[in-house]
DNA sequence: GTTTTCACTGTAAACGATAACAGTTGAGGA
DNA sequence: TCCTCAACTGTTATCGTTTACAGTGAAAAC
């Protein structure tokens, strides 16, 4: 590769003249270093730039799981916003691995000038090193228990379980199941405890046999809506807390045989691409994904390119349910303990 | 950041020690060195040694849409081959947008080690570039016109399109329409050569009142399908030539009233995650996808860790008619020409 | 006791750019 | 003719590593 010197002794300058040229100064050899650097096809090497500015004109995402629809569309939102910045996305997969999750933060913390994670647990280890670290640190979706220390772009879970509930309430579903995500992640946690909170408000009681705590992937949703479906008083509702999940559930359901939404009403949390088109067609709590991803990536360009931090900013979203076809009014017995044969 | 000097100083060592410390040698003051380390929690910088070594320790993938279901799976199948080998994955969408494409490959040349990509079109500008530049270079699913100059993984799309066709017609059907992608990709020009191949091969004629050229995106397969729809002779059956396509099409399909596969039946490329649990279920022809991911990130790494530049390799994969519910036998009477209502 | 060998050491020059600094021009005014 | 000033110039240090080179010291061989 030719470098700066080779470009300065062929237009007979010095290197710090093709440097001002590069940078946009006006020289007296202007002519000649065009030239030079045509004919030499000359590109200053980032790296070495980037070592002398101390920015590496990236940043680094970090996702539980790239293909699951919504952090493809997420990654989008961030790519498109970042574009006109010159910043690079660098994408890492935590495979919902806490392991992996560290080893890319601590790889991605040295490479980048920002990161943008969906944390997988609230109470991370990773939390303490990045905030030592004073990277620029944007969380989407999934939030750490140290509170606010971080900017972030979250949803409403809470108003989003609400409006699943009280629409299957309204539907006269009184036996409502629910397959929920981990815990120790923010929408695991939100959408959990939203649903024990309306569920009480509503008077229905939680019953474990039919609230399985899963992982938001496919396969556990699959096992979840199994079991669930093999407790003795079967529920007439769902609510599942993500979408991979809800795929697994439909496929049980599938599998089982069971109507929908003649036997189980089904809500899902997430939109996804083709739920229009199910048999039924889904009823679920849409979210904003690439807007989100833009809102992370605007954050994060507004605290690099700071000079003095900004206060922290907190963005929430708000979701909305569509109701589709996969939800109906309840057709049980009104009588709570009635379990089918 | 702490760097060499601090922790040479702190041991009592020259920069040299610590390298070599760094570098796994044996040198005297080993315990002083490492206690300065961790004291002061040193961390070599990435940017300085790529400088010195010239290796990114970086790859850049370039796929059209990172939302297209396929190339999430083909990122993630990169990604997890990539992994050991501490290499990281910088994102590039290109959008279907030869320009930034173009941008793209011009910044991550220079920022990476190598390129995964999927060209836009067989006669990209961007390949003579490339070739010059001498940079490692992996294609996949979508070839250059340079001809094998590269190494590529694709699949069989004659194969799938020949097996998608001779199902069609071994249910019947001899008016069977089409919706193909740019004839300036690879898997548009190979799906709708074989397509054509394959018609005349069964004595068909090819309608282009039914066959049309979209763009591999939804809204494209969406105007397509009404279009088809609305032609004087329906088709009794339609090959679709990708998932977002297809996704398009059955959305206009569902939106105009036609039952499938009763009145037209439908095999989409390219599976999608819940073809299997749409109503009906989606006849797809199947290709590997993280496989294949997986199998570019291999022939990359070879290139990149070989000394003397191997032979170009190109992988061929296999795909795979998987029958579900949207073909069937074909109702029409057997007159080509008779036209519903 | 001298020489050879071995294992390790520090100095300094890369890698490829940028930028502070101290010149060097040439035009304009005195 | 001399001086001032603006506009540009090259020299050099710097970013944080690695590594070729030329030591250095102690142990082993003579």
């Amino acid at each position: 590769m030719t470098n700066i010197h080779d470009v300065a002794k062929a237009a007979g300058v010095s290197t710090a003249s093709v440097s001002r040229f590069l940078s946009g100064q006006t020289i007296r050899k202007a002519d000649a270093v065009r030239r030079a650097i045509d004919e030499l096809g000359f590109q200053p090497s980032r790296l070495a730039r980037s070592l002398k500015s101390g920015r590496h004109h990236s940043i680094g995402v970090i996702v539980p799981d790239i293909t699951n629809p919504f952090f493809a569309a997420l990654v989008k939102g961030i790519e498109t916003e970042l574009r006109p910045h010159d910043l690079q996305v660098i994408l890492g997969n935590s495979d919902e691995d806490p392991e992996r999750e560290e080893t890319l933060v601590a790889d991605l913390r040295q490479r980048t000038d920002g990161l943008i994670m969906a944390p997988l647990s609230e109470n991370d280890r990773v939390a303490l090193a990045l905030m030592k670290s004073g990277i620029p640190v944007v969380l989407v979706d999934r939030d750490l228990a140290m509170g606010p220390q971080f900017d972030g772009v979250m949803i409403d879970n809470s108003s989003g379980v609400q409006q699943a509930i009280n629409h299957l309430v309204g539907l006269g579903h009184t036996r409502i199941a629910a397959i929920s995500g981990p815990l120790r992640s923010t929408p695991g946690r939100e959408r959990h405890e939203s649903l024990l909170a309306t569920l009480a408000h509503h008077g229905l009681q939680a019953d474990e046999s039919i609230i399985k705590i899963s992982d938001f992937r496919e396969a556990g949703g699959y096992a979840a809506m199994r079991g669930i479906w093999a407790a003795p008083d079967r529920p007439t509702a769902i609510l599942v807390s993500n979408n991979l999940m809800t795929m697994g559930a439909l496929k049980a359901l599938s599998d089982l045989g069971v109507r929908v939404p003649d036997e189980l009403s089904v809500v899902g949390f997430d939109d996804l691409p083709l739920a229009a088109l199910l048999d039924p067609p889904l009823t679920v709590i849409n979210r904003p994904d690439i807007t989100q991803g833009a809102a992370a990536g605007r954050l994060l360009i507004e605290r690099i390119d700071a000079v003095v931090a900004p206060r922290v900013q907190r963005i929430v979203m708000p979701v909305e349910l569509v109701v589709r076809g996969s939800t109906a009014p309840c057709s049980r017995s009104s009588r709570n303990e009635t379990a089918p044969s």
